[in-house]
DNA sequence: GCTGCTATGTGCGATAGCGTACAGAGTTAA
DNA sequence: TTAACTCTGTACGCTATCGCACATAGCAGC
C-alpha cells in the first residue's frame, strides 16, 4: 500500500546550515573556548534505544549530539509515558549537571542513532569557573529547552493526536539531515503518550495528503510545507523561540 | 447547597516554615548576598490578575513572591490557555532575565492577590557578575520550575480532570499561609485548560467526598491527607524535587 | 426589597481517544 | 519454503471531555 521508502535522501535547507558531525552549541563557542574544551571531548557512539540516564541517576557526563536525537522522556508509575522534549545536534544532554541538580525527573533515550560528544560535567563546571562565556550559553540553551517543554505542556492538552504527530515529526526532521526517519508507530506513540492506533490512524490520514509515505518503521517526508500547515502552533513557537535563542551564526 | 466558608484558617505545618513577609529563596541567601541586594529590594503589592509581563515582553524587574501566586500561562492563539507552573514565596518570575533570553513565550499574571519584592534585571546581573552564590540558587530554582513544567506536560496528557484540580489545588495550598483559596472555578479552568464545567463536575466530586467545600469563589480544603491521596502521583514528584533542590534551612 | 450580575449546577448530543481484539503484510531466520 | 516475528490496518464498544444551552443561587448596588 505504501511507497517504498528509499534510504539517505539529499538534505533540507536547515539541515546544510551545520557541518555534519558538529554540534550547534560546540561551534557558537569562541575559537578561546573551543581549544580549551575539545581536547576533553570524547566522540561516542549513540545507538537506538540507548539510555543515557534514568530518572534519579547521577550524571557524570554532559552529551552534545552531532547527528542523533535525544528524547527526554518521563515514565509513569504504571509504564506509559510522555516526552519532554527533543534534543539534536542544536542541543546538549545534563542541563541538570550545571543546574545544580546533578540528576533529573526524566529518562535521556536515543530515539535516532548517531554520534555524539560527551565531557566529564566536572570539565564543564571548570570551564564555568574560570569564564562565563560557555555558562551564558548554556543558559540560553536552558532557555531554549524550556520554552519546547512548555509548548509540549500547552500541545498535550489542547491538540489532537495529527497535530502533535506533525509537530513531533517536524522537531524529529530539524535534527536531521535529511526527511528520512527511522522509528516505528509504536515508539511514536510511545513519546507522544498515546495509543499506537492512534498513531497509525493519524499517519493513514497524512499518506492519504500526500504529506507522508512510510513502511514498516520508516516513514519519509514529501511535503513539508504540508506537514508545516498541518501543524499546531506549537511546532513554530518553539522553533521561533529557539532561533531566536540561539541564532546559528558560525 | 454548600457548607459556608469561613475566611482564614490557621496555618498549616508547611506554610509555618517560612516567615511569613519572606520569600524562600531570598532567605537562603547568606547574609553577605542579602545586605547586597536588599537595599536594592521594592516591595511592590501584587493585585489579583496583575499581569507582570506579557508573551514577548522584555522584562525589566525580577519578582520574588512573599505572600501571592503568579502562574505562568501561555495563551494560544485563539484564546485557550494552559497553566505553564505555578511560583509562589518558594520562587521568583523572570528566570528568562538571567537565562539571556530576556523574555518568554507565556504570560505571568498574578493568581492569588498579595505582595512580592521586585528587584531590577540589571541589578541581578551585576551580582551575578561579582559572586556566584546567587546564580547557583537562581539555576538550582530554575531546574525546579523545569521539573514543574515537564510534569505539568505529563499531567495534561494522562490524567483525569479531577485529578488534575487535586493537583492544582496542592500546588496552590503549599504556596499560602492556610487552607483558603480565593479562587473561581472558572479562573481554574482558563489555568488548567479545560472546561469551566468540567471543573464544576470535579469539584462537586470532592465536595462530596469531603475534601473541600466551597462557595462562589473561595475554596476551603477540610482534608489535605485525602486530597494528596486522590491527586496523581505529577504533584508528588514535583514537591519532592522541588525539596531536594531547595531545601529550606534558614 | 428588587434588579442585575456573577458563580455554580445540570443536561444532552457530539467526538476524540482508549482498550481490546484480531487480521494482514513485510521481514528475518531456519 | 516455511515459520516466527514485527509492524501496520481496522473494527467495536466505552469513557472522558467538549460545546452548548439553560437553570438556579448568592451577592452587590440601587
Amino acid at each position: 500500500m505504501q511507497t517504498p521508502v528509499q534510504p539517505l535522501r539529499s538534505g533540507t535547507a536547515m539541515a546544510a546550515k551545520h557541518a555534519s558531525t558538529q554540534n550547534q552549541l560546540l561551534n557558537a563557542l569562541s575559537a578561546e573556548v573551543q581549544q580549551r574544551l575539545f581536547p576533553h571531548l570524547e566522540r561516542v557512539e549513540m545507538p537506538l534505544g540507548k539510555v543515557l540516564y534514568e530518572s534519579g541517576d547521577i550524571m557524570r557526563y554532559v552529551y552534545f549530539p552531532t547527528d542523533c536525537i535525544v528524547s527526554l522522556l518521563y515514565v509513569m508509575e504504571n509504564g506509559s509515558s510522555a516526552e519532554i522534549s527533543v534534543v539534536g545536534f542544536d542541543g546538549l544532554i545534563g542541563v541538570a549537571l550545571f543546574m545544580g541538580g546533578e540528576s533529573t525527573t526524566s529518562r535521556a533515550i536515543v530515539q535516532s542513532a548517531g554520534f555524539a560528544y560527551r565531557l566529564l560535567g566536572q570539565r564543564m563546571k571548570d570551564e564555568f569557573n574560570r569564564h562565563g562565556e560557555l555558562l551564558h550559553l548554556m543558559l540560553r540553551y536552558s532557555q531554549a529547552l524550556i520554552t519546547q517543554m512548555a509548548q509540549t505542556a500547552v500541545c498535550n492538552r489542547h491538540h489532537s493526536i495529527e497535530q502533535q504527530l506533525c509537530r513531533w515529526l517536524l522537531l524529529s526532521l530539524d535534527r536531521l539531515t535529511d526527511n528520512h526517519l527511522v522509528m516505528t508507530q509504536e515508539l511514536i506513540a510511545n513519546m507522544l503518550g498515546v495509543r499506537r492506533e492512534g498513531v497509525t490512524e493519524a499517519a493513514g490520514r497524512l499518506h492519504k495528503q500526500g504529506v507522508i509515505d512510510y513502511s514498516r518503521g520508516h516513514i519519509l517526508v514529501t511535503n513539508r510545507p504540508k506537514l508545516e500547515r498541518l501543524s499546531c502552533e506549537c511546532y513554530g513557537v518553539v522553533k521561533a523561540e529557539t532561533d531566536r535563542l540561539l541564532p546559528v551564526n558560525k
